[in-house]
DNA sequence: CTAAACCTTGACGTTAACGTCAGAGTCAAA
DNA sequence: TTTGACTCTGACGTTAACGTCAAGGTTTAG
């Protein structure tokens, strides 16, 4: 497929693509007039950079995971210890971000709660 | 206290205090000389920043919020509609962040996982 | 064959939360 | 009073993941 349709698949535009591809995250073949030719599993793997990228990895390190997540789900190993050293410090920066995450939203939700038996007011 | 003492106490760079400053979040007496005098709330304040900040708030919103959230930990009700509902809009989109994030987690867990046992590789 | 819809590269723009630097004034202890 | 540490404003720099053109080739249905 062309970007285009694998853009409607992903959702992700057709720029984003193009990005993603430049940082060596996507390999399309090429037509000799030039355009990309995309298959299916491009779809998931779309997905699963988004996944990562929305989780505050940098196209570096998932440039490195990639090849550790086959198109049909399985896992493997990383390919050298220093990977595994940067996989174990992403875990943990996920960890505090999720945690940081979680008080900020009970921080909101004591407010929201705190509005809610006030739905009908009459000032603002 | 000044602010390189406020900094020290936060962790936060006197730089980032300014800008808070700027965007209204601090609001520090000035002696004649221009210096800015903060007290000891504000520690507790920029700590309340710096969790929405890590949350993805942007400063207009915390502005806002802040209000709500008085010194002595006690919360207020959103001070507007609009604020409410801005509110809600942001505690859905920390709700989904830490979702993905869990996803995003997962995954590295999943890679981590299958390498552990192989601590002592020849390859690489 | 033609025209609309697609694709290409290249390049500059955007955003937020600061970092960094320069030049100049201020504080406080000795 | 000196001096070293601190502070001020202002302004430009940084970063990542794209957005947004522009000028030009490609595809394909009819």
């Amino acid at each position: 497929m062309f970007i285009g349709e694998l853009s409607r698949q992903t959702g992700m535009s057709t720029r984003g693509l193009r990005y993603y591809e430049q940082q060596g995250l996507l390999h399309p073949l090429r037509r000799s007039s030039g355009y990309r030719e995309f298959n299916e599993s491009d779809v998931d793997r779309v997905r699963r950079i988004r996944v990562l990228l929305a989780a505050g990895l940098n196209t570096d390190l998932i440039r490195e995971v990639l090849p550790c997540m086959t198109g049909d789900g399985a896992i493997l190993a990383p390919t050298c210890e220093e990977m595994a050293q940067d996989l174990v410090r992403e875990r943990e920066r996920m960890s505090r971000s999720i945690e940081e995450l979680k008080a900020a939203h009970a921080m909101l939700e004591a407010i929201i709660r705190a509005g809610e038996p006030l739905v009908a007011r009459s000032d603002c």
